[in-house]
RNA sequence: GGUCCCGUAGCUCAGCUGGAUAGAGCAACUGACUUCUAAUCAGUAGGUCACAGGUUCGAAUCCUGUCGGGAUCACCA
């Protein structure tokens, strides 16, 4: 039990005894004081001033008398308004920051029994990852490290759509223009190879449909409108439709996909080869940003599943059937439309996947927590399939949560792949690295590392600079990002929080072998920052836990930040080698030492390795 | 039109279940490296918390409405 728990029963305990009145100590609110006013941390009395029918200023003076007379934490008092300050005896310092460094995996949650999913990430084999993808990735990367931190057992997995007809133009490109170009042959990444090929395609499929506007048949159907739009408005409007009607590359594309289906031979090597050369591409994108799954699902293999859980449900009555022999799901009675799960002929859709892969996934994992990393424009297919799974009544259902983030933009608008205007993940990996280089160079720091060492320091740093500037904003808002300013390195970013950690890292080098953790009992005089450090660090563990209850990294994006701005400031101030009294020392070298410990950990829940030196 | 998300300093964002005078960073300007790493620290300036009501001892926070931005409402994924 932490201090400030066994203080709450104590104050509750004096409330008792003054009026009778049972108060829960957990509803109690207990914060640091505000550094304007006297004290550690204060009491609100307002809400318990009911209990004792006198003024809140006159209910904190005789609470704060009863503890100060019985309490071993609480020294002294005094209230101003409804506010009740207490101040603490050194013990209690102390014994915090003692009981924090000897605590393994302090902040960790107690193992809870119950095994959590998280899935990120799912790309498409057709193109590179790009920005969007890594705001997905490192939330759902640093999602899955807070439910673990929070006590949870975690399965990290990505669905992969490696079908479709996106895929079959990039095949189809590479076919009629490739020229036999592989990664192998050609030095070039397979995802990028990839990539181009669904540029090339669309392209190619742009300049058709342009000169086929000119054509009679296109004259034909433009007339055939029953009110006379605006020319370029209508074709700007129509491509889809000219893709799936007219188009000789449309109908090249749909062939190609139903080769796939039957299992054509010539076809399924072509789209084997290319997503593996994909496939490869990613394991090492992922490599770079740190980020492992425990399995990866394939929608080749999954898209089918499903099926039996809809006739399932049609037995159950959750489902019914047109005459069309289309299946549906009503849930106008939930506030939501009628949606259909099965078509007519009998195939899948979106939502008959998922409902099919998290069934498959409670089987293989057992999980009875599923969260969803995907955008919030899907925001309603999640709320569908969730209402699906409660109705089909399975064991996981009400534990599903959809983890929606908003887009992320770039100064000139939405990014569009298929145009070729994105920022490529690699791309903007390597340009961070860059960035710390030339950063660190102006400054002339790393005295004596290797240039493979420096280099290593680098990439940790452009990398924490990325992650940090993504991580800290919550999910929920829309993001533009603007790759010519780029990120920062200096002010609230992941390379600060590096630095105060090396900073430590130095001094207790420096430090090696003259102190003693044991020995910090005897100092009494402690400074603001002093108490303000360990306050912040027991905070730790309520941080891990709300951020993991609310899966928020911005939770502990920010507390690692605060942490890191404090230390900086109070580095700034107190020399720590230099102190003179012995527990001093030791008491501010163990201080240190927390504070490095917890913001490395705190950096690990974000996905953001930690230098030595900087 | 229905539903959901967002609106806080010039810009990017914090602000926990309502609590004391709304906080950081960037950009601008001033200072601080012979002293544990200056990717730092200190300071100046910058606010009608979109707007209007309501709830109460007390509202950026909760409720209602309005305005602005976005998403979504496919036998696409």
């Amino acid at each position: 039990m932490s201090a400030l728990t066994k203080l709450k029963a104590e104050i509750a305990k004096a409330i008792k005894k003054l009026t009778g009145q049972d108060v829960e100590p957990k509803t109690l609110t207990l914060s640091s004081t505000r550094k304007e006013f006297e004290g550690d941390y204060t009491l609100l009395v307002f809400p318990l001033a009911r209990y004792f029918g006198k003024s809140p200023e006159e209910v904190g003076k005789l609470i704060g008398e009863e503890l100060k007379a019985n309490s071993t934490i609480v020294d002294d008092y005094n209230t101003i308004k409804g506010f009740l300050n207490l101040s603490f005896a050194p013990e209690y310092w102390t014994d915090t920051l003692t009981a924090i460094n000897t605590t393994e995996d302090f902040g960790k949650g107690s193992h809870k029994d119950k095994r959590v999913m998280v899935e990120f990430s799912s790309p498409n084999t057709n193109k590179p990852l790009h920005l969007g993808h890594i705001r997905n990735i490192l939330l759902g990367w640093s999602v899955s490290k807070i439910m673990d931190a929070a006590g949870y057992e975690v399965i990290t997995t990505q669905v992969v759509n490696d079908r479709g007809i996106a895929i079959c133009k990039s095949m189809l490109a590479w076919e009629k223009w490739g020229n036999g170009i592989t990664p192998e042959n050609s030095g070039k990444k397979g995802d990028f190879l990839v990539g181009d090929f669904y540029v090339k395609f669309n392209t190619e499929f742009s300049k058709e449909y342009s000169d086929w506007q000119n054509s009679k048949e296109a004259e034909a159907v433009f007339s055939n409108q029953n009110e006379i739009p605006d020319k370029a408005e209508f074709f700007a409007e129509y491509k889809n439709d000219y893709f799936n009607e007219y188009s000789k590359l449309g109908s090249e594309a749909r062939q190609m996909l139903l080769k796939w289906e039957n299992k054509e031979p010539k076809t399924m090597e072509l789209w084997k080869n290319m997503n593996t050369w994909v496939l490869n591409g990613f394991d090492q994108t992922y490599d770079k940003l740190g980020v492992r799954f425990t399995k990866s699902y394939f929608e080749s293999e999954t898209y089918i599943l499903g099926r039996s859980i809809v006739e399932e449900g049609l037995e159950k009555g959750v489902f019914y059937k047109e005459k069309d022999g289309s299946i549906w799901v009503d849930l106008t009675d939930a506030n939501m439309d009628k949606k259909i799960v099965l078509r007519s002929d009998g195939t899948s859709l979106y939502i008959t996947q998922d409902i099919g892969t998290a069934e498959l996934r409670y089987k293989d994992f057992n999980t009875e927590k599923m969260i969803y990393v995907v955008g919030d424009e899907q925001e309603y297919h999640f709320k569908v399939l969730f209402e699906i799974m409660k109705r089909l009544e399975r064991p996981y259902a009400n534990d599903m949560y959809h983890l929606s983030y908003g887009m992320v933009e770039l100064p000139t608008g939405k990014m569009k792949s298929r145009e070729g205007k994105v920022v490529d993940a690699d791309d903007l990996i390597n340009q961070m690295t860059l960035e710390a280089k030339a950063n660190a160079e102006e400054k002339g720091v790393i005295d004596d590392s290797s240039d493979e060492e420096r280099n290593e320091i680098y990439r940790k740093i452009g990398m924490a600079a990325l992650k940090f500037f993504i991580l800290k904003v919550n999910p929920k808002r829309r993001m533009i990002f603007n790759p010519e300013e780029s990120v920062d390195l200096q002010g609230q970013t992941g390379p600060y929080i590096q630095n105060a950690y090396v900073r430590i890292k130095s001094i207790m080098r420096k430090a090696k072998g003259t102190y003693d953790f044991n020995d910090i009992r005897g100092y009494k005089d402690f400074n603001s920052h002093e108490k303000n450090l360990i306050t912040t660090l027991s905070n730790y563990p309520n941080t891990i836990q709300q951020a993991a209850e609310e899966y928020e990294p911005s939770a502990i994006a920010n507390y690692v930040y605060d942490l890191a701005k404090k230390y900086h400031k109070y580095y700034s101030e107190i020399r720590i080698l230099g102190t003179e009294d012995k527990s001093a020392r030791n008491f501010r070298l163990a201080l240190s030492y927390s504070v490095a410990q917890i913001l490395k950990s705190g950096m690990d829940l974000l996905g953001i390795e930690m230098p030595e030196r900087m």
